[in-house]
RNA sequence: GGGUCGUUAGCUCAGUCGGUAGAGCAGCGGACUUUUAAUCCGACGGUCGCGGGUUCAACCCCCGCACGACCCA
């Protein structure tokens, strides 16, 4: 029998208990690096966990003694022999043969301390990856989570496919982009902020279930919410709405994170979020609404707002104005700029929904139990910060729109698709406003998908997902730099 | 963009009141060879992030810059 690394369970038991005393003992072949040398023990790190090594000079040739007394700590060896049980009862490969395949020129991190410097760690993603054994854990959950979002949708009937990432307009989002250049065309193009005008034009061609999961690129900050480059899941149904979305928006996430649960039951043991519970589904203005009953109440702060702000206010365009004009009178500096930047009704609500429930999510929607918040889908989003997404029937102000947030921060975005060109147009118009005001943000007229709507968009839902967002919620990281092996970082000095 | 904190040996960290720069581990030389952060002996290891300033004297105080972390926007 040959071991070649193969065992999934990791660490010095890996080794196979039940024959290691039979005559002809089982024989080991490992491949990795040296982490410690302990008397005449190596311990070995292997991709599945860290194995013992007996290698006593005695049993070796004369070039392998030579190549073991010229190892250092972090080279790469290759070991095999019997495995045998050691006087204090643990396993070993005892080395009949032994051989230094790979030099370690730098000298590794403190063995005990480890590589802790963050920045390090960022830069020389390489060394933290083999000297931090977590930290691999949380990329190969990534690489896990990944698959599990396309079985999801493969499953389904959900047909992956790749659109461009070169745009020679913005749109799909509302957000800064990259500009780049093509030479040959002498173009100036942007790097996409996000897919969903081309996903959404093959819905036109009659690929009524498809997807995209790849990389997509914001002109912004960085913050541990966010990378320039990030990688974002999006996927559009046919004749499906809203609500088809929301239950299917629980699926998955349940069902990836089982996969996650049950490969990496480490990253996934302390959560103050619960995924089991029901996932409540509250309008923006209810949610605001609940906000500020609970003003001061079970650890949610007092608000200004509170008392000053009722549904017949948010629901009258003048009142919420002036409101909003007497708040920001004798607001900080910055809120007041806020204020004041709103300038409709439905971006007035959404900014009080930011302001003041945001946060407070994870406080105001808990489970049965209490211990644990759960994920909220927000509703009924207004239609002016909704420039892609259907009216609601009943109330055109405001669209079939839902996000989804855990533990109050936005990890899916989702509505109802609006696929009437002339709506769809007048929307555009109104984003060209917001960009003659200033707003970088502000997408471009998309004459082409205006056309590609007027030959008839099948009624449908389309959903958008932060897989770093899901991915730090999953394992449990704080940083979206955790979650990505090379996060963007200013060169360094020299 | 603003605020707070950090940057000392390869790694992890100390450094008192402003008075010659320290430890553990790693690396190097040797001993030992069934260890569990192996142990023992020896020698070595520094642009104290960078640039100014104050001072007889600066890792330490002041100013600026770079990089990073966290919080806020």
């Amino acid at each position: 029998m040959e071991l070649a690394n193969d065992s999934e369970s990791g660490t010095r038991d890996a080794l196979p208990l039940e024959e290691e005393l039979a005559p002809d003992a089982p024989q080991a072949h490992l491949f990795g690096r040296v982490m410690a040398k302990r008397g005449p023990f190596l311990v070995i790190r292997t991709p599945y966990g860290d194995a013992q090594a007996l290698v006593r000079k005695e049993v070796l040739d004369e070039a392998a003694a030579g190549q073991r007394a010229a190892m250092d700590l972090a080279d790469h060896v290759v070991v095999r022999g019997p495995i045998v049980r050691t006087k204090t009862g643990d396993l070993a490969v005892s080395a009949r043969h032994y051989e230094h395949v790979g030099k370690s020129m730098l000298p590794p991190p403190a063995k005990w301390n480890g590589l802790k410097d963050v920045e390090k760690r960022y830069r020389e993603r390489y060394v933290d990856l083999w000297a931090n054994p977590d930290v691999a854990a949380v990329f190969r959950a990534r690489t896990l989570i990944v698959k599990a979002l396309r079985s999801f949708l493969d499953e389904r009937g959900f047909l992956e496919v790749e659109t461009p990432l070169l745009h020679p307009l913005r749109g799909g989002a509302t957000a800064k982009p990259f500009r780049t250049h093509h030479n040959a065309l002498d173009l100036s193009l942007y790097l996409r902020v996000a897919p969903e005008l081309y996903l959404k034009r093959l819905l036109v061609g009659g690929f009524d279930r498809v997807y995209e999961l790849g990389r997509t690129f914001r002109n912004e900050g960085i913050s541990t919410k966010h990378n320039p480059e990030f990688t974002i899941l999006e996927f559009y149904m046919a004749y499906a709405n809203m609500d088809d979305m929301m239950d299917l928006t629980v699926d998955l996430f349940r069902e990836v994170d089982m996969v996650v649960q049950s490969a990496f039951p480490q990253l996934t043991a302390e959560r103050g979020f619960d995924l089991v519970s029901p996932w409540p589904r509250v309008p923006m203005r209810e949610a605001i609404l609940h906000r500020l009953e609970r003003s001061g109440k079970n650890d949610v702060p007092t608000t200004r707002w509170a008392g000053r702000l009722s549904a017949a206010t948010l629901n009258d365009a003048q009142a919420l104005a002036s409101l909003f004009e007497t708040m920001a009178s004798d607001a900080d500096a910055v809120t007041a700029k806020q204020l004041r930047a709103a300038s409709s009704h439905g971006e007035r609500i959404f900014l009080l929904y930011e302001l003041l429930v945001e946060a407070e999510l994870p406080k105001l929607y808990r489970n049965p139990s209490g211990e644990q918040s759960v994920p909220v889908f927000i509703t009924e989003y207004p239609a002016e910060v909704s420039p892609l997404a259907r009216r609601n029937d009943q109330n055109p102000a405001f669209t079939d729109r839902f996000e989804l947030f855990v533990e109050g921060r936005e990890v899916a975005n989702a509505f109802s698709e609006l696929n009437d060109p002339e709506d769809q147009a007048g929307r555009f118009e109104a984003q060209l406003v917001n960009r003659g005001k200033g707003d970088e943000e502000a997408m471009d007229f998309d004459a082409d998908y205006i056309r590609a709507l007027a030959h008839g968009m099948p009624p449908a839902a389309g959903f958008g997902l932060g897989v770093d967002r899901l991915v730090m919620m999953l394992t449990g990281q704080a940083s979206i730099r955790d979650v990505l092996l090379f996060p963007l970082l200013r060169p360094e000095a020299g």
